[in-house]
DNA sequence: TCCGATGTCTTACAGTTGAACGACATTGTA
DNA sequence: TACAATGTCGTTCAACTGTAAGACATCGGA
């Protein structure tokens, strides 16, 4: 598969509610923003063509506005992202990293219950399930 | 807390091994390296010097020989780093991180049994008690 | 004694990032 | 009708990143 460049912090975050909203114009995505994190409409039309140039996403004209929707999966940028960084800040076992979350954060009880299923459904793995993966 | 700059990947890579090896040489850092990231000494000087500017490390002399050691905790950068990571590909939600973690590196049974305890470990607190945070 | 290895400190240098500006077209509305 | 909004496309621009090269000092051998 084509190695698309590596997305920036800011490029990431763009691209997140992108998915979110599936697909998305300028302002949409600069509306969705959380309140704390002001960007000005150029600045976030300027990430969106980033993305697309890197080949994350990708647009079409609706009349004179471009909507941009995902190219790749998030589940597919999440997991290189995430590898990319258990690597180096952990040496590549992410046991540590599942420490550090659990034990930041706090969670709720049923948070914590939903959890456990999935280990629990992870023990059983083998390996044949797995890949199929059909939502984000 | 001065608010130091954030160290990119490269360096967050460096100081990790830094931290791995309770502070090392330069050379200490360069053997430390997985055989499969070939850098050069020069590079490497260049990043522990950079996190030694950015207030990562500190570095004594030791005779003609720079000894660099952790002026953070791990923890601490790893709670940023972390968190930002969690803001921006999340939403800020980490249930999904360990979701992808648990379903996407299989975990030993031995792995699972260990996020088994440290869950119940954390169930414990609700949200009673304020942010003790012992290590900061 | 002279050399190569090992270090230090400076400097380089292109590519990426974060954040936006300017010029220009279109359009709903005062 | 003329203007403020809203868009597009191209540009900007300094700081940061990744990766190292140069110049120079020192030290343990052949």
């Amino acid at each position: 598969m084509a190695k698309r460049a590596a997305a920036s912090k800011a490029e990431l975050e763009i691209a997140r509610l992108v998915w979110e909203l599936k697909g998305a114009t300028v302002r949409q995505v600069l509306e969705a923003l959380p309140a704390d994190r002001a960007l000005d409409y150029k600045t976030v039309q300027t990430y969106l063509r980033r993305l697309e140039a890197k080949g994350y996403l990708q647009s079409r004209l609706d009349g004179k506005t471009s909507i941009f929707t995902p190219r790749v999966r998030p589940s597919q940028v999440i997991r290189e992202t995430i590898g990319d960084l258990v690597d180096r800040l952990f040496g590549g076992d992410p046991l540590p990293l599942m420490e550090h979350l659990i034990a930041r954060h706090r969670l709720s009880d049923e948070e914590l219950d939903k959890l456990r299923a999935l280990i629990d459904q992870s023990e059983g793995h083998g390996q044949s399930e797995g890949q199929n993966d059909a939502s984000k």
